[in-house]
DNA sequence: CTGAAAGCGCTTACAG
DNA sequence: CTGAAAGCGCTTACAG
């Protein structure tokens, strides 16, 4: 590979070998302007030869785009974040943007982060809990920003599912359906954008029942431990409660962890629902009902958001994704199972 | 800020209002040679003030490194993926390398990919399944490459983790500890580097036994409807079959789910094994008993690696990492249940 | 310890 | 349709 050779390939050794200019070689390469039938075809012809990989550090100095996106993500994993990241990417590319991934940890030098970027990428995607608001601010002080699954902040724009009205819709699910009068609301309202809309809708649920919704259980963060401290302290403080709404699926999954070690029957001592449709989910016994929301096309979204941010176009009004109610049992609805009609 | 004004801060202007050479700012500012105290203050001071942020471009383009490496993924998502990329991240971040998301589809332009990669990045990481051998060793002839979880390449560095050994304990739990006689391979062993070491554990504990291993279940992918396509193909053709060792936990997760369907029960009628321990492994009941991979820390070795060779190391030995086995419920183990000892 | 100057490899008006 | 030339904003020998 000419790569690997003395020297590689540049814009003049293609010239050269093409018999053109290099201004020349650069319009043919990327396809702008136009260009007679022959001249494309030696241009083509002498870079294929030469193994011809054009220098990104010389395009961007000369055009003054970087060509590329930060992703800011927080250093958690799981399904939500890699889905978000994929549909991104996968518009990003399609757009011959890179997708830069920065991740950022509770000692995160925000100053010198933005410094970077601003020297890197022409955007910036932040997606939920990878920076608090005044972070956020400056993000968006800095260059074109789009935010998912947040609260609005004034200069940037923002993609979200809708909360509020599916949150109304299970809450009613409960109240309505599976006669359940005492429910209490797992998560925290104060803190994410999205918690807060789907407390809202658990909220309304209740006021239009004519019942009074109880104050939330907060928590954050979930795993074993933490959704059987959960149930532990339902149990202790909060007699009569007979169905759990949870802010998210892990923190469900994690107390009907709990519930199990408990001996606590689900769904009919207790009624349990989650937000998000995580793979596991459907593979709990009983399956968690929870409401999906397309991630994948947040993330698409996202970086048409930017990629017309970049081309001009000014800050846009929110664009909100339509969520979705996945039924399956530990609502106290009979489980629907999967292919359960083929069943022999 | 400056940036938003009519003209951002560049060198020039720093050294200037530091009353210095750009040289001196340079140097200052990359925190290289030497510098008098009071030259370094005036120059950081200036910096600050214009709110200075280098731009990347020009500084690749003269010190002819790109400072970044590129990940290159498969489009599907999980816990896997998305632990290894942070894993990779957290080291290259420390090194100030930025880190280029890819993603491979099935139509992905390889030619196309790898120019535009030769132009952006000085290092690749390649994740499992993200690219087929003729694909890899393109990539590895145009840039320095860690594989990772793969076959070893000649000309590219490796991070894995240990397959066989653990193949060969868990496979012997089932034999030995739990009386099991007639086990069967779910996955395909000449597929993914990773499944063929599993499967030849698998045969290791068979011949310890004195017994004959028999013919794996071939399969690739994993949802409910093939977990349950594989329980009645299991139930159909191979009687008797009284253990599962599946090549992955979602293979394994997707079966479980199957066979409740079926209403065969787990572990009593048939064992469970997977690998992976993903999340879920604990959430389903019986829980996973499944091996451990560090893939946090296999990505953080792989960007350890690829710094090395771009400070000069040859290709060097396959990192191996160990792995771990996870013992549940499903091998047929009494349920360890996590925090079981503090129930009331 | 510091500066003048060349050079990195492109893009983009400006001419023709 | 094509070329000559300026310029993008840095780093890095080379001098001193």
């Amino acid at each position: 590979m000419a790569e690997r050779g003395p020297e590689a390939a540049t814009i003049y050794s293609v010239a050269q070998r093409a018999g053109v200019s290099i201004a020349t070689v650069s319009r043919v390469l990327r396809g702008v302007d136009t260009a007679s039938a022959k001249t494309r075809d030696k241009v083509l012809a002498a870079a294929s030869e030469l193994d011809y990989a054009p220098q990104n550090s010389a395009r961007s100095l000369a055009s003054k785009r970087h060509r590329a996106y930060a992703v800011l993500m927080s250093d958690t994993t799981g399904p939500y974040y890699s889905e978000l990241l994929m549909g991104f990417e996968a518009v990003a590319s399609t757009a011959d943007e890179s997708v830069i991934v920065v991740t950022s940890t509770p000692d995160l030098d925000v100053t010198a982060m933005l410094t970077n970027l601003r020297g890197r990428v022409d955007g910036v995607m932040i997606a939920p809990s990878a920076a608090d608001e005044a972070t956020q601010a400056k993000i968006i002080n800095a260059m074109p920003t789009v935010l998912v699954g947040m609260d609005p902040l004034p200069g940037s724009d923002l993609v979200h599912s809708e909360n509020t009205t599916r949150a109304t819709e299970l809450t009613r699910h409960l109240l309505v359906d599976h006669g359940r009068r005492n429910l209490l609301f797992v998560g925290e309202p104060d803190g994410a954008a999205d918690v807060r809309a789907r407390f809202a809708g658990f909220q309304a649920a209740h006021a239009e029942a004519g019942l009074r919704p109880k104050a939330p259980l907060l928590t954050h963060g979930a795993n074993e431990a933490i959704g059987l401290a959960m149930v532990d302290k339902i149990y202790r403080r909060r007699a009569g409660v007979d169905a759990l709404v949870c802010a998210n699926d892990e923190l469900a999954l994690s107390i009907m962890y709990g519930l199990r070690l408990r001996g606590i029957g689900i769904p009919d001592e207790l009624a349990v629902v989650g937000w998000d449709d995580v793979p596991t989910a459907r593979y709990v016994e009983p399956g968690l009902t929870t409401v999906r929301q397309p991630v994948r096309e947040m993330g698409a979204r996202a970086a048409e958001v930017l990629r017309d941010r970049l081309a001009g176009a000014p800050v846009g009004e929110p664009h909100q994704l339509p969520t979705e109610l996945i039924i399956r049992a530990s609502c106290g609805c009979p489980p629907q199972n999967f292919l359960a009609s083929d069943a022999p």
